[in-house]
DNA sequence: TAGCCTGAAACTGTATCCAATTTACGGAGC
DNA sequence: GCTCCGTAAATTGGATACAGTTTCAGGCTA
């Protein structure tokens, strides 16, 4: 049944990339909300024994992206709309706080190196990998912030969100208008302008989350009309 | 070698079990930074086999408590002056936000439940669990705001600075100014005071930042003297 | 002394076994 | 027919033994 998933090589542990792994699964809806992970079926399908995969799962589970169950398992999280608000509340304060912390501090070449993620990202269409470009371009920009850490705990709750976000991202046809404002984010950033940088960065988020409750309640009305 | 270590039973696994108890020796400085988990040694110790230690530290590591290296195992994380910089900027946002969001919402058996907790460190000196009680003091009176999944993020970065708080707060007869400033952000609550009260929060975590910064820098003075 | 070699220690991963628990299934009783 | 209950299969949780790698310290040699 090994299916030699590309489990890339290297020197970094069978645990850590079991963990990649399922993480890119989760993150592209592969491996949907809801989903039970069998141990020794993902073990078997990724080639690996119990024991590294059980560490994998340990991992993500501190991530937030699975929730285990004392002898029934581990399923793939689900987020209420009230857990997706709270993500995007903590993306509100610490994005905007990291971005006008950036903006002064940012050079030109960091400034290219944002603009080439948006440039990957119209070129390639960015259909299959629109979450990690996405976030790499986020990241860039806040990294003359100097704040890692900060940027650690953002990548974990990016993740926890991007799921829903890509779910929807592309029926709502919202990929121009992410594209754009990162545009003119990029732009007030090389002006050096922070207050509109910012309440560019301000109204991109609360527009994401906007959209993406909204599409949640749309999704919700659904299933309640094929009972009536 | 079975030490018959008090990991509370229940219906928690041992996984679970041994990441707390690892947790709680990082955090009262019995596993202090740099200190190496050798895997055999401590599982014999814990009266466990390996397969649930190595799931706790990959709990653990996701928390950044501790760091595995591939082939050279698991050491307590350091944290590098700026990183704790950057802990304390988190906190300052997140916790500001938060608290101006739970005051006008937190009703008076919120504020009781608060209150409770400065009364049991009060009360009992609080010298061994200080860390977690604070921690507890700040999330009751943040919990009003509704944010559990903020709470729940502030928790790692709380525990992650507490290390190092707690090694110098005794020395530094800060408990006083601590337990003073929780009274007033209390009181602030009570009067839904939302402005002074998030001042006090604001000055606070300034204060055991600076405080910390210091002692960590004097901390460093010393070895360098000893050499010279 | 510098550099290399070697062996013990430790980590990483596999395979296997057993215990505890959940879950599904099927029959007894109403 | 429906519910309840007991049993067996499936699954997770955990222990143990073992093999392969890598690191690292200490000793040997030039």
């Amino acid at each position: 049944m090994k299916k030699d998933v590309p489990l890339k090589p290297g020197r970094t542990s069978l645990t850590e990339q079991i963990t990649t792994e399922l993480r890119r699964r989760i993150l592209n809806g592969q491996l949907a909300e809801g989903t039970m992970l069998r141990q020794e079926r993902l073990a078997s399908e990724l080639g690996v024994s119990r024991i590294p995969l059980r560490e994998a799962i340990r991992h993500l589970e501190a991530e937030g992206l699975v929730t285990s169950e004392l002898h029934k398992g581990t399923v793939v999280s689900s987020l209420s709309p009230r857990e997706l608000e709270d993500l995007f509340g903590i993306r509100m304060q610490l994005e905007t706080w990291l971005f006008e912390a950036a903006i002064p501090r940012a050079t030109d070449a960091d400034l290219d190196r944002a603009e080439a993620l948006i440039d990957e990202a119209s070129r390639t269409g960015a259909v299959d990998n629109w979450g990690d470009l996405n976030w790499r371009f986020h990241e860039a920009l806040y990294l003359p912030s100097g704040n890692r850490v900060a940027l650690k705990l953002l990548r974990s709750v990016h993740d926890n969100a991007a799921r829903y976000v890509n779910l929807q991202l592309f029926v709502m046809r919202d990929v121009e208008s992410e594209l754009s404002d990162h545009h003119a984010m990029l732009a007030y950033a090389r002006l050096r302008d922070v207050e509109r940088g910012v309440d560019v960065l301000r109204r991109h988020i609360a527009r994401v989350s906007r959209n993406l409750s909204a599409s949640l309640a749309a999704a919700a009305e659904k299933p309640l009309k094929d009972i009536a």
